[in-house]
DNA sequence: GAGGCTATGTTTAGCTT
DNA sequence: CAAGCTAAACATAGCCT
């Protein structure tokens, strides 16, 4: 164990520049795509200010991240004056109760899902397990899903579109600098009726 | 000198919870966005994908952070046929060039223009309309489906919704990683017309 | 072959100017 | 008081399992 001081050689710096490698690129964006919820969490929660962040992986699947939830941010940026509360429409109040217990919710490849409900049953189910069992699939986690079956069949694009993470704010998105035990112990979410994870 | 062997005492572990003194808040909220910018560039820039990120400061003020561009994300996912390079709207396009030079662009005190708040409501009910039923075509929609040009001229509001940040992408993205210098001597970044980023 | 490690690059809390 | 510092906390590239 002499021959090399160290065991690895650490994080290296590196050219901010598209990664070439496909693989390589994959890692990077599923790494570095959870430091930023981590990052983009914790400020909403420090300065308790909503936030919605909306990205495409490499391979074009939407991710989406937001807090309250972009029902509230989306009023918000239409009706400033309108208390953050009063966010009472009918179907998107559904939606928010469905998901205010979620610390964090993501959708993946939806658009494949949507053709393949098994699968997300499948993905349902491992989830159920995950919640119980050990790792930290907790915001990959599958998660609500609207009217699935309705969007679908109305605009599989829209149903895309409303992939997002919602975070439980005034209460503990502190816990969410330690997702992993939140989301076993503490967090009830609610799982989607049809829509599985399957980050990949 | 020896009093101290610390000059500072570095970061500090800090408890993710509301910032109570509002002046440490909003000093967290400068220095953590501007973070969370550079981290979404980066990952823009390294996986070559899109992203969209909107974040209201604790005093309400909205920025956004996007690559490429607002209209492009949401027309991408609204239109996914068609080419990116498409986001041709006349206005739209103007905002763009403006500001196609910036690596960052904060904007602040948008609610200050905010005064024909009835406008937009109605801008907004029609955006619930459009899509009829239960869509919660929440915010993008609205942009996507109202004539951007219409939009400007019949209500400030989403003009400056549309303000955002626009990255040159396959370009220099990576000066974003020293966006200090990338701003003071490669950017001819477009400043906007009367705001700064004051923090406070 | 997804997840875990480690060393090192990066961010930022608390101060200082 | 916005801007700069410092050092500890944190994120993560490259490996390893």
């Amino acid at each position: 164990m002499a021959s090399s001081s160290k065991k690895t050689r650490g994080k290296q710096k590196i050219e901010i520049k598209i990664i070439e490698n496909e693989d390589d690129r994959l890692i990077s964006f599923s790494k570095r795509r959870f430091g930023i919820y981590k990052k983009i969490s914790e400020l909403s929660t420090l300065c308790g200010c909503e936030i919605l962040f909306i990205i495409f992986s490499p391979k074009g699947k939407p991710y989406s991240f937001a807090h309250p939830s972009i029902e509230a941010v989306t009023k918000r940026f239409l009706n400033p004056h309108q208390p953050l509360h009063e966010t009472t429409d009918a179907p998107i109040e559904t939606y928010r109760k469905v998901r205010i217990k979620s610390l964090v919710q993501d959708y993946n490849e939806v658009h494949d899902q949507l053709d393949a409900s098994k699968e997300k049953q499948k993905a349902f189910s491992l989830a159920q397990q995950l919640r119980g069992s050990e790792s930290h699939h907790w915001w990959k986690t599958p998660i609500y899903q609207l009217n699935p079956r309705e969007l679908h069949e109305q605009d599989k694009r829209f149903a895309e579109f409303i992939n997002l993470v919602s975070v439980t704010r005034d209460k503990k998105i502190a816990s969410i600098s330690s997702m992993h035990a939140a989301m076993d112990e503490d967090v009830p979410f609610v799982v989607p009726p049809r829509y599985g994870p399957s980050l990949q």
